[in-house]
DNA sequence: TTTAGCTTTGCTATAGTATAATATATCTAT
DNA sequence: ATAGATATATTATACTATAGCAAAGCTAAA
């Protein structure tokens, strides 16, 4: 019994609870750490979630001075590398982008499919990609410590959309 | 009857052979399909293949003027665009990089175990990763186009050297 | 509560990656 | 030979990321 599940982000889907949520994780889970969720981080992560498209941080950098504000790039760059550590965001490597993660909190390797068109990001935690490639590295005679398995393409919305 | 194999690049391979090899199916290749592998972008697939690690667009352009040459960064980048339109190289996004392609010519989706100690890559074409990849795009609604899995890691070797 | 040590932020400069735009040269096919 | 297409040269600039050091803020021990 394999029902079909369409968790790509919907067009319509109430995004502020995307937002809530995960700034209520990221509070809960840096005080569970005793890690500072310091208001610049905290704002830096905001920032990452207003949509679910990767934000460059040049981009964030932006968004943090668009009310006058000077912050230099050190510091948006030093904020994201926080997110990162904590597993708050994830880096998207061909994008060189990053996007708030949807189950923080647990250590997981995730894979991300990511739309051309909408730029939306659903993320995923498939054993089976995860099987399929230890068995391909063991094949090929190789260890894996970071996978990186992100997918472009179209999300179904943005396709029947055309 | 599954044999376990290393094809990792081996430390002392005779990887002129790869080179060589390298260059003649591009030069075939290239033929076949009219396209112009001009000693420009035959020189860059050279470089990139010196060794079987990844080279950025900027070590490529170091090296082709190596003898005081003045290329310019869109050069380098030009060749590198054209090898990479007739598969002849591959991008490792998340290295910023390029490597030279093991199976050039018929079209593929690949996957790169690349070492952390070496840096050297191993490209593989796994059915497996490919179908679990296609499985787990169904169940999220998505449409896969371009699939980047990149593995870091370490070898075998690198790892039974420590 | 003061002090010392640690963490975070501010700031400047610089390194590293990639492309836009335009001019010139080279090749291909009449 | 000439026109059109393709490839290369050159300059400038955009985008991404980090090094290094100073100042401010937090924490805990004395
Ligand atoms: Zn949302
Ligand atoms: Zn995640
Ligand atoms: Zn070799
Ligand atoms: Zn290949």
């Amino acid at each position: 019994m394999t029902s079909i599940i369409k968790n790509f982000p919907g067009r319509h889907h109430d995004h502020a609870a995307c937002i809530e949520s995960a700034l209520e994780q990221a509070v809960t889970l840096c005080r569970e750490r005793g890690a500072r969720l310091t208001p610049l981080r905290r704002r830096v992560l905001e920032i990452v979630w207003e949509s679910h498209a990767p934000l460059g941080a040049y981009d964030a950098l932006q968004r943090m001075n668009a009310g006058g504000e000077r912050n230099a790039p050190p510091t948006v760059y030093r904020a994201l590398e926080f997110l990162l550590e904590h597993g708050l965001i994830h880096r998207i490597e061909s994008r060189n982008a990053f996007v708030g993660c949807t189950t923080p909190g647990n250590s997981h390797k995730a894979q991300f499919f990511i739309c051309r068109d909408c730029g939306n990001v659903a993320e995923t935690h498939s054993e089976e990609i995860g099987e399929a490639i230890k068995a391909s590295a063991t094949r090929t005679g190789f260890l894996v410590e970071k996978p990186v398995v992100e997918i472009s393409g179209r999300c179904l919305k943005c396709h029947d959309d055309e």
